[in-house]
DNA sequence: TCCTGGAATTGGAACGATCAAGGGGGCGTG
DNA sequence: CACGCCCCCTTGATCGTTCCAATTCCAGGA
């Protein structure tokens, strides 16, 4: 009847209240007190407030090991943690993790991190579906054929990407539908190559990556495609480089002296940061004799001295939008999932305005 | 005998396989394979092959509900995941919570990110407790009063700080004696004026954070020590603000005005930015003329032309100390924590060598 | 041959929740 | 008054694992 003395494994906190508890206290059975929690409809009112009073009163919480294994499910999404790289300016990871973690607490979920093999992308899925210890996944780096979707497809694992899948251009075969979130970057450097030509800069140059980065080229586009619509020339105006600050250094010297662009639009913080000291150490001021606009709006942007325009990613909406997919996938009606694209905005600050 | 058909909730993956499925392959019981995954040294040698070899036939791996189920622990730390500040320099959090996945990863614990009210920093623990989600937490932020160490002690909930408890100096009351891992902060200071002072900088000032900040003013004691010890003035050379850019660039005026000092010490890499635009802005050449030393090595100490000299935290190791400690309190006797005190590194850059 | 004891293995129960049926009232209807 | 129906609630089984105690196996000693 009462409840039995448990051992406690670490002696730590005093064991939490169970549903048996509950139940003797409300003075019903264990399944009126389930149904207090989880379909309080099927409830008479008087019936709901007095099993009501008891949780509260006891704190009783479901204890979650007991309910995913009866309903196998976690409510636990799952994703790859990998950390940004040292000496580049892309601190994305940390904005888009902290909303996704709000979103899905409201969506009811938490999320779990792990981590894998760092040359095999798909090290570490196979481990969690297996000891179904999540849900669902969230994959976030899918530049390059993207192995992981691939391999979650092929075992009927639900996931969302935050990245098109880009492999397969527009005829995307069959079975390879899934939900994806993505930010549209050649709308990004299209914004803030207007941006310049609105302050009446008519020969804008592009500092970008080399040919093999999807990205890169979709970024590219945007800058090309807002020059071609007012008739202005782009030949001889890009040069694609590493990552890296020295190579935007380089870039803007070439640039420069070859084709003498009073704008740049760069594919990164990174690069415009090399193009900004390029520019500074040729007595040019940012803002007055040059523009540059980066990408990422990282705060590297935001502190340096005068500022960094720059390209920022929604990267809050991303993840509300990758919940939004990940609860649609969960829920009953297997929905086949398709992209949403979302479009960034301008940051503008000292280095192309003054 | 055979395992039944299993009716999947949503029609993803196929059931995998269970306990039972393996014993039948072995021609054991599950009490067996169980022991086979969890203690193989009471099995015979052949025994044990040929369970291992029907485990890995079919996939198998256990189910973490069943098992936190019956053992009441679940292999996860809860770690309550706050966003970088914009605006600010510090993306801290990326570097710590890798190597904390990762450590983690090694230790066989996963990590589990979890949301708060932004205005309570205790809310959010106490679910996870009570829903027994989580083993022990992380607690990352450690600066003030510490109400989550004070909760979680209350509730006798394991669990590890990154940050000393600093409200009650030198005397900590019994019971508060939590396990801690922590940064030096006054030797990094130390460690950076040291290297103004051996540049043969003698006027060397300080540029922190308000007073009422525990960790501000233990990196002004690194900066205090290091000059007292020379035997050099530390009066009128100190300035205390909030943390931005612009501070920094204040203070660094009035102290140029004031005191005329040729090295600055800074709290952080954001008040070092501002510091490095004054001077800029008066026509000195950072390194040359007057050096500059930041705190945190941000990214923005990474990328700023000529480079920003910082303090760079051990966070990987940091991110260690915390699961050996964890790993320490989890197991069966419980050892009493005491902390682990980190020194931090210089990485030296143009602000402050030319 | 029987007994003993340690090593190896087994079957039953339990962890705490949900699922799937199975009642017991109250009310309207014939 | 009996019947059936719906609403509300209860009972027993179950998810997959580990704990506990019991059982079997096998070698060595009396």
């Amino acid at each position: 009847m009462g409840r039995t003395v448990r051992r406690l494994p670490t002696a730590y906190a005093a064991a939490p209240p169970t549903l048996a508890d509950v139940a003797e206290r409300a003075g019903v059975s264990r399944q009126t007190v389930s149904n207090a929690v989880n379909n309080p409809e099927l409830l008479r009112a008087d019936t709901l407030d007095r099993v009501r009073a008891a949780i509260r009163d006891l704190g009783y919480r479901p204890n979650r090991a007991a309910r995913n294994l009866r309903t196998r499910s976690t409510h636990l999404i799952g994703m790859r943690f990998a950390p940004a790289q040292e000496g580049t300016a892309n601190a994305t990871m940390d904005r888009f993790v902290h909303t996704l973690v709000e979103a899905s607490r409201e969506a009811g979920y938490h999320v779990l991190l792990f981590a894998g093999e760092a040359d095999d992308p798909v090290s570490g899925y196979g481990e969690l579906v297996r000891s179904t210890a999540v849900d669902a996944f969230v994959i976030t780096d899918t530049y390059l054929g993207n192995p992981q979707a691939t391999w979650l497809e092929g075992r009927s694992v639900p996931f969302v990407a935050f990245g098109r899948p880009w492999d397969d251009g527009d005829g995307v075969p069959a079975g390879r539908r899934h939900p994806w979130v993505d930010v549209d970057g050649a709308a990004g450097t299209r914004l803030a190559t207007e941006h310049l030509l609105d302050a009446g800069h008519t020969r804008i140059a592009w500092v970008g990556w080399r040919k093999d980065s999807v990205i890169g080229e979709d970024r590219r586009a945007g800058w090309s495609r807002a020059l071609r619509s007012r008739g202005l020339p782009t030949t001889g105006l890009a040069c694609r480089m590493e990552d890296t600050v020295s190579s935007g250094r380089e870039a803007a010297a070439l640039l420069l002296d070859e084709a003498a662009p009073t704008g740049f639009v760069c594919a990164s913080d990174t690069l415009a940061m090399g193009v900004l000291d390029t520019v500074a150490a040729r007595g040019l001021r940012p803002g007055a004799d040059v523009a540059v606009v980066g990408f990422d709006d990282s705060q590297v942007a935001q502190l340096t001295p005068g500022g960094l325009t720059s390209v920022r990613q929604p990267l809050e909406q991303v993840a509300v939008e990758v919940v939004g997919a990940l609860e649609g996938l969960l829920s009953v009606p297997r929905r086949v999932g398709g992209g949403v694209l979302l479009g960034p905005t301008l940051v503008v600050r000292g280095s192309s305005e003054r």
